[in-house]
DNA sequence: ATGCATGAGTA
DNA sequence: ACTCATGCATA
């Protein structure tokens, strides 16, 4: 085993600059930031070269057993998004990169488990049309007075303000699911356009809004961590260049987009109203915890571990135990190890491309994916 | 950009 | 023990 995976738990270790600030002094660690800054900014500008690239569908279906959230979460639903068809999109700043999304013919929801209701597929594949059109405007970025700068504060006392919003759901949007792919399923609309952000945004808008973002972020030369940094600012939300990183790329969960969006779209705006602020930023000081150092898996094994998972996705305990004994690993290793595959599965932009056959061979776990996305 | 990890919320 | 949102550390 090739992984560094001793129990060894260390605190804070790589970036010598970043000492123990005590509680009271958390104002150093920029030079760490910077690097990360300066590297940041080099990859944002090379090109992301990704074989992602078709129409996303995301079928959540979820497995029998533990299948069906939306109905019991706070949130709702975790990714149907049933096509909207109500031609209102948003997000347009300044660029004319929006397409249309004429309503779709419901996306042909074939959800085949009797017993779960939960296969649903809303295919984006639509036809983008080229035209701009947007009937009504939107303009659902509500701007509060407080924050002039973009988060972007220079010294104002931004030490500690995050309160968590952890729970920011979308609410209102009925869960009741007709799985029937029956056209004319149209309901649950907003009818007010008037300024309200709650619509749901659709694959193909975040899709748009991704890009857009990217391409913003990069022009006004702000990096993906500075972003998160400036969200912290401005909401209380503080996020990591890795979230960014992901909003930007469509890899994350539909649902985890759609609560980012809005966010991110205010700092859009502000970020280019303001386009020409020092930009001086300190990080969150919050170390001190010991996290287990990462276990590098060797390609070997993840092979293993990947002809497993599509084999059984969702091992046993003592599946995982034999697994991991097999593989000497730790049994927690492999256990996480599933645990983020199938995360990664849930994503907008699956991993994996159209593999033959191994689809819903486990007929638990239903497939959901089949093309990507793709991406820049 | 991504792999492995943590933790809150659930079931 | 899982899902989900999120991030440190690393390639």
């Amino acid at each position: 085993m090739a992984t560094t995976a001793s129990n060894h738990y260390n605190i804070l270790t790589s970036s010598a600059s970043i000492v123990h600030s005590e509680p009271g002094s958390m104002q150093q660690a920029s030079a760490y930031r910077d690097a990360q800054t300066l590297l940041q900014s080099d990859y944002s500008l090379q090109s992301n070269s990704h074989p992602l690239s078709h129409a996303h569908q995301w079928i959540t279906a979820l497995s029998h057993g533990e299948g069906a959230p939306w109905s019991t979460s706070p949130l709702g639903d975790q990714d149907i998004k049933p096509a909207v068809q109500g031609t209102r999109d948003e997000m347009h700043s300044s660029n004319n990169l929006q397409h249309q999304h004429q309503p779709r013919p419901a996306h042909l929801v074939h959800q085949s488990h009797g017993n779960h209701h939960d296969a649903r597929a809303w295919r984006t594949t639509a036809a983008h049309i080229p035209s701009m059109a947007t009937s009504n405007g939107q303009s659902l970025i509500y701007s509060q007075p407080g924050f002039g700068v973009n988060g972007l504060i220079p010294g104002s006392g931004q030490g500690m303000h995050h309160h968590n919003l952890r729970d920011a759901h979308e609410d209102h949007h009925s869960p009741h699911l007709s799985d029937h792919g029956h056209q004319a399923s149209q309901h649950q609309q907003q009818s007010h356009h008037d300024h309200s952000d709650e619509d749901t945004p659709t694959s193909d808008d975040l899709e748009q809004f991704a890009k857009q973002f990217k391409q913003r972020r990069i022009k006004l030369g702000f990096t993906q961590a500075d972003v998160g940094l400036a969200l912290g600012t401005l909401y209380g939300n503080v996020f990591s260049q890795t979230t960014i990183c992901r909003f930007e790329a469509l890899q994350l969960s539909f649902k985890n987009m759609c609560k980012l969006k809005p966010l991110l779209n205010k700092w859009l705006e502000e970020a280019d109203s303001t386009s020409g602020s020092p930009t001086s930023l300190d990080k969150i000081a919050a170390q001190g915890r010991k996290r287990k150092k990462r276990t590098s898996i060797e390609v070997s094994v993840k092979g293993a571990l990947e002809t497993h998972f599509l084999k059984c996705p969702k091992p046993a305990a003592a599946e995982i135990t034999s697994l991991a004994d097999g593989l000497q690993l730790e049994k927690e290793v492999v256990r996480v190890w599933f645990c983020n595959r199938r995360q990664k599965e849930k994503r907008m932009t699956p991993p994996g491309g159209p593999l033959p056959g191994t689809e819903d061979v486990y007929g638990d776990t239903p497939p959901h994916h089949g093309v990507q996305t793709p991406v820049q």
